[in-house]
DNA sequence: TTGTACGCGTTATCAA
DNA sequence: TTGATAACGCGTACAA
């Protein structure tokens, strides 16, 4: 009302008749107020659509929190640097903003690690937990503890049903299968006779399995529903990721040999490795090669053709979101969505960002 | 640690021994300070690597902006629409940050109407720019006015090359007819024979033309490129936009009439109207088709698979960065990027959002 | 249970 | 050319 602007706490009081340390209290429950003043306040405040001065409360509010990140550890170059590239920004934003916010890092590459890494962010003085749940007992257990004793946490890049997480942030890899296989099926169905897709699993043994196979589930159901099963024929591969070239140009050399297919999907992020193999063997025709993730030697693979196709589910934006998201939500109570899901991007050579 | 965090112009003052006035004047520029102190302060300031903080800036600054909006005027669902979204999304937003920031709209129709609307803003007392240039002559002409009157203006969506803007925000349409190309290309090299390819440009005359012509030229060059102009015939199609779908389904039939083709790409936004008269055609096998836009009816086409792909350029973005770079650039001196390109995304019936 | 007063970092005004 | 000081809207400790 003043000046037109935004009405202010003193406005609310005015208003109520009292002082603004009384809606002050109303305003963030900290009780000790008169129910009937309290009722008048609240009634006043939604009367007036009240919205509180993001400005003015970081500025006055001195409180510093820590977020808690636990995430498996990887190596530079891998899918996981993308989130925490988006998770630094963000921190990095937010303080620059003048809010006083530390990150603590944990990462795991076993069950073991990552529940005891969990339940050190409960000992701990941690505000809030950004986490990826990695197997699924583990991972119930320790949100469990994290319900028990009252800590927030919010879920990245896979979800687990029914956790009473502040919010899910990630991507549906159901739909990701089904866009694979639209691509393939529309850039295939020209070819005469029955057509050959291999897909293959490369993933580290026993470690974010659930997203691969549910990637595969959706790309079986589009042929499935499409009723092209018998154009199609499928095999599906598991290939230990052991991290070395040579071992995956191993088992593509074995593949090749039995015949040349006209597809290959990768469910993994590593479909560069089995592009380099590609490279080596030559396979004549070349097999369409779609795959996972805008990491660097993806990239690199998609601007020579050696990969036609990548899908990508911002992953780095996941990260900024976990860490935006818990930041409001910490702050002013705000409630957080549910479930934020990402867009699935498809890139090619000539959509390639930079 | 908790006092220690920030270094605030408080500090600075202390470090040059004067006081928290004469800092303010020399981060603005406000003159008057004696040319040894403001050296010593500038060097300081450096030295600690000051960053003001945003929230008290914000809340003691009670400069209110006006933003002029000049854009062509456009229905409902059409592709105008999607800009001022992220243009109303980011006022929204920055008023709700305690920023005092309204927004003028002006629209035309016409290069007289472009010419008298953008004249208009320069004697309104408006203090930053946002348009979308239509024809290149007006443009130009405008633009000039805007420089000699120091308005400073933000040019989204297409771009005038050369020009003293803050910022240009847009889209390559180049890489974008790129795009397509692939797409087709890929999505029809195993056809044998000769393969026909319509390029459409449905448009309303003389508007919007040049964007629509990069297009088709970087999808023809893609061919070029690749030595493919013996597999494939092309055939150019000027179409006038009468908003009328009966027009539209007269020449989509009498073209129908002459064979039908393997391909069609779109390059403005109205591919739905091609879509629809394909479904009331049916020629059969249905030519592949592909266009521009994330808006409605394209959408709706895309779900029942009459348009296969959908390109788009994050529209809605183009709008919420304009008016985010603008801010940026009026309240903090800050210097915007001077070419901000949007990324290019390919959509299909399987990863359409929402 | 309620009210008051100070501080957060910056802008802007006025007096020196 | 400079310095002191009152806002800005909110959080909070302390007084009443």
């Amino acid at each position: 009302m003043k000046n037109g602007r935004h009405i202010r706490i003193k406005d609310i009081a005015e208003k109520a008749g009292c002082s603004i340390g009384t809606v002050d209290r109303v305003i963030h429950n900290r009780g000790k107020v008169a129910e009937p003043v309290r009722q008048r306040i609240l009634r006043i405040i939604k009367e007036l659509d009240y919205k509180p001065n993001v400005n003015a409360r970081v500025l006055a509010s001195k409180q510093a929190l820590t977020l808690g990140i636990l995430l498996p550890s990887y190596k530079k170059g891998e899918y996981w640097e993308l989130p925490c590239l988006g998770i630094s920004e963000a921190m990095e934003r937010y303080n620059e903003q003048g809010y006083n916010i530390e990150a603590r890092w944990f990462t795991y590459n076993s069950p073991e690690k990552f529940h005891q890494a969990g339940m050190k962010m409960i000992t701990d003085e941690i505000d809030g937990i950004i986490l990826n749940p990695a197997t699924y007992k583990e991972s119930v257990r320790l949100v469990r503890s994290f319900f028990q004793n009252n800590k927030p946490f919010i879920l990245i890049d896979s979800d687990i049903h029914g956790t009473p997480s502040l919010s899910f942030i990630g991507k549906d890899p159901v739909q990701s299968g089904l866009t694979v296989a639209k691509l393939i099926h529309q850039l295939t169905r020209h070819i005469t006779g029955n057509k050959s897709v291999w897909i293959i699993n490369l993933s580290i043994p026993s470690n974010q399995n659930y997203a691969l196979l549910a990637r595969e589930i959706g790309f079986m159901s589009y042929f499935a529903d499409k009723q092209l099963r018998d154009d199609y024929s499928f095999q599906s591969i598991d290939m230990d990721d052991t991290g070395t070239q040579k071992v995956v140009d191993e088992q593509i050399g074995k593949l090749l040999a039995t015949g040349n297919p006209h597809a290959i999907y990768v469910t993994g992020s590593r479909v560069h490795n089995i592009a380099d193999s590609l490279k080596k063997f030559k396979p004549d025709p070349k097999p369409l090669l779609i795959g996972h993730d805008l990491i660097h030697k993806n990239m690199e693979r998609v601007k020579d053709e050696t990969i036609d196709f990548l899908i990508e589910e911002e992953a780095r934006r996941q990260g900024y979101l976990a860490v935006e998201s818990m930041i409001r939500s910490l702050t002013y109570k705000e409630v957080i969505q549910k479930k934020q899901m990402m867009n699935l991007m498809i890139y090619t050579r000539e959509n390639l960002p930079l």
